[in-house]
DNA sequence: TCTTGGAATTTTTTT
DNA sequence: AATTCCAAGA
């Protein structure tokens, strides 16, 4: 017997229901699974077994995750169970599958083999970009805003014809003519956004038949994680690919759909037996994962929801400690406990150590206190997200010199690029060299080398140009037999920019730091197995740096508190686990408050976060955050409210204890409570089912006394000259409170007033 | 053309 | 608070 497992050995740790998802034979199947219920060790196992026992070839699997570092460990464990690497198998997320897809038949969708994947903000600038061709003002219209109603249609595989002829108000009707020159400028640019990386293949396989065809006869087996996740345009591409076979297995569980925002449609999970006839269907409701009290806790949040398949989570784990929940003073108090707490399990009797700590918040900027207190107190840490190592200036500035290397024609790369370092040139030579590249129907690059081109311009701006196209030139020669961090070095030294950086004073000495780091992750950077042909290493190599997730450059073995948003977290567990920021407003966020889909899905994320936890959980809030520079009063989550208070054990921290906010409501469930009445009434809206509220606290005895009347985000009030509106936001406490009201007159709009003069009443209308 | 200072603006979440 | 945008001045 070779290394690998035996096929009695890859069945002989699973329960039936998960050998009965691993032993499916051909057809649909849709694995309901619930969270921590092995649903990855369901889809390596089965991935093996089709190998082993069904003799499928790898590369005749499609394996699609939800980030590339599940890709990853999914073909790890696949190649622990086989013994050997699952060669020819594609594994990857939606979108870097379809890049390669893209990639591989550029010239049908209007692009060439080193077309360039535009991020967030490139996307947005070609936006700008468009919009000032159009004369729309960014002043009016908001290019972000713009840049993601068309992503949503996008996503939701809503052409251009339909967006437009949908158009009602301005807004959309600007965005409309915004959509209908994109795809046009994208073509010209060799380039295609996120959104393109999905509907660029759905639109392939719709139009050539054949190549529709070449793909569904080589993925004999599709399977898809995170199923519930999925939106229009990836249910699309799952379809055209698996409905001839139909072996297309998906894994899911509708409780933890938390994309909806991003397009993903619930219903592809609801309605999977609609699409795939007589598909079998497999619950996995056994949780491997967490305590019975974590089990209980996270079945009680979930249940408020009424959109759900409903399912019952069954523990298996022995008794653990019942969660917690802290009520904090601020923000850094917060922080102070979480790291205390860190701190003493690592070196108590139960000894936790670093890595097996996540701190799971709602928004990026909350990790900012969490880890200043980390830093001040030496604990390792790791943070996933937030500004991204990509993101940074000098990061991009290079980057977008390999991507113009990479792809002459991407214009946007060119106006970043030649604008670091300085070289004399400015928007009004840009602008002439646009419109004479446009006229002769050329890229930048390719005009400013032209010297017929650029007669109109300054003697000192042709110069510039000119010596810019022949530096590309010279770098995309080096390109072609030089590895990227060889490249890189060339570059680095052919722009000064060790000097350009050095001039900004300590903070770009950092920069350079960064910019060293770069080269290293590039000299490390190897072509991976089972690589597209015909790719050069520097296309292989932006192709990564732009669809690597923040999550995908975590290391698991460092021995370091990971930091994180609830988004992030979704797959991951950890023995400890921290939810900070259970408060009104920031969780769940202030805008779902709109809808009740969108509460529902908070709700969703709150389950989320409570199942990443094994054995320890504790739940955090504070009476006041500093947001968007501003201190504010809030209170606790209304998701705690929906708690029975039976399964979390209350406190609050010293600094909470002693500052006098404590007084006329105590979170120690032994004391007697007074509640809110005047909150509860009208913070709730009409029909919706009385809930007791056992953590509801004003904030203090001093403003209970206090004239200021206490309002709830949400809540609808009304004012003596702007008339009824919704509160969207809360500030201040006491006399100095202020609320922000989205008035219901548009005329009115959103107004910030303090609530001691304003004369709001609350209720009606 | 580039710098600078004040104003405006922050979507919460991400591939 | 922090970044980004814009207009005026160097």
């Amino acid at each position: 017997m070779t290394a690998g497992a035996s096929a009695r050995d890859l069945l002989a740790t699973l329960n039936d229901a998960q050998r009965e998802a691993v032993e499916h034979g051909d057809g649909p199947l849709l694995v309901l699974a619930g969270a921590g219920s092995g649903k990855t060790r369901v889809l390596t196992t089965r991935i093996a077994h089709l190998v082993r026992e069904r003799s499928v070839h790898p590369g005749s699997i499609l394996a699609v995750t939800f980030t590339n570092k599940a890709a990853g460990e999914m073909r790890e464990r696949i190649a622990g169970l086989l013994g050997v690497d699952p060669r020819h198998m594609w594994a990857g997320t939606f979108h870097s599958i379809g890049a390669r897809i893209v990639r591989a038949h550029a010239e049908l969708v209007g692009r060439t083999r080193s077309y360039t994947i535009y991020d967030e903000d490139d996307y947005v600038a070609l936006v700008r970009r468009l919009m000032e061709r159009l004369n729309i003002s960014a002043r009016d219209t908001s290019p972000q805003a713009v840049a993601a109603v068309i992503s949503d249609a996008k996503n939701k595989l809503i052409s251009e014809t339909e967006f437009t002829n949908l158009a009602r108000d301005a807004f959309t009707k600007a965005a409309a003519r915004v959509y209908g020159g994109l795809e046009g400028a994208l073509r010209q640019n060799n380039a295609a956004t996120f959104d393109d990386l999905l509907t660029l293949p759905v639109e392939l396989f719709e139009k050539h038949a054949e190549v529709r065809k070449l793909y569904q006869d080589r993925f004999q087996h599709i399977l898809v994680d995170e199923y519930q996740d999925t939106n229009r345009a990836q249910y699309r591409l799952v379809a055209l690919l698996g409905s001839v076979h139909g072996n297309v297995t998906v894994v899911g569980d509708d409780d933890q759909s938390i994309y909806g925002w991003r397009g993903a449609d619930i219903r592809n999970i609801l309605d999977f037996e609609r699409d795939f006839p007589s598909a079998a269907i497999v619950r996995l409701e056994v949780n491997y994962r967490s305590t019975p009290e974590i089990l209980q806790l996270a079945n009680a949040a979930i249940a408020p929801n009424s959109e759900r398949l409903g399912k019952t989570l069954r523990a298996s784990r022995p008794r653990g400690p019942k969660p917690r929940l802290l009520a904090s003073l601020d923000e850094r108090d917060e922080a102070d406990y979480i790291t205390t707490e860190i701190e003493k399990r690592r070196y108590g009797t139960s000894a936790v150590p670093y890595r097996d700590v996540a701190v799971l918040y709602r928004t990026n900027a909350q990790s900012r206190p969490i880890e200043e207190t980390l830093r001040r107190k030496n604990i390792p840490y790791r943070i996933v997200g937030a500004v991204r190592f990509y993101d940074r200036r000098e990061i991009r500035d290079l980057l977008a010199y390999l991507k113009l290397i990479a792809n002459a024609r991407d214009d946007e790369a060119f106006r970043r690029a030649i604008a670091v370092p300085k070289r004399g040139l400015g928007d009004t030579s840009i602008d002439a060299l646009a419109t004479a590249a446009t006229g002769a129907a050329k890229s930048l690059l390719e005009a400013a080398g032209d010297e017929s081109l650029t007669t109109a311009l300054r003697p000192a701006a042709r110069t510039a140009l000119a010596d810019f196209a022949r530096l590309i030139a010279q770098l995309f020669e080096k390109s072609r037999d030089a590895s990227v961090d060889e490249l890189l070095r060339a570059l680095v030294s052919a722009i000064g920019y060790e000097a350009v950086l050095r001039a900004e004073g300590p903070e770009g000495v950092e920069r350079l730091e960064n910019v060293q780091s770069l080269i290293d992750g590039a000299a490390e950077f190897v072509v991976d197995e089972g690589a597209e042909v015909g790719l050069t290493p520097l296309d292989h190599y932006l192709q990564r740096t732009t669809l690597v997730a923040g999550i995908d450059i975590l290391d698991p073995n460092a021995d370091a508190v990971t930091l994180m948003t609830l988004h992030n977290a979704k797959g991951l567990e950890f023995p400890t686990v921290f939810i900070a920021g259970l408060e009104e407003g920031l969780f769940p966020i202030a805008r779902a408050r709109e809808s009740d889909t969108q509460l529902e899905e908070e709700r969703r994320l709150f389950y989320v976060g409570i199942t990443r936890a094994e054995e320890t959980l504790i739940l955090t809030h504070a009476r006041s955050r500093r947001r968007n520079g501003e201190q504010m009063g809030s209170l606790p989550s209304s998701f705690l409210n929906e708690l029975p208070r039976e399964l979390v054990q209350s406190s609050a921290t010293v600094r909470l204890r002693g500052s006098g906010r404590f007084g006329a409501f105590s979170d120690d469930p032994a004391e007697p409570r007074a509640f809110v009445h005047r909150l509860t009434p009208s913070a709730r809206r009409p029909g919706k089912p009385v809930e007791r509220r056992p953590f509801a606290a004003s904030s203090s005895a001093a403003d209970e006394s206090q004239d200021t009347p206490l309002f709830y985000t949400g809540e609808r009030v009304k004012h003596p000259r702007f008339g009824s509106g919704t509160i969207a936001e809360l500030a201040g406490v006491g006399r100095e409170a202020k609320v922000v009201v989205d008035f219901d007159d548009s005329a009115v709009g959103r107004k910030r007033l303090v609530i001691a003069f304003a004369g709001l009443e609350r209720g009606l209308g």
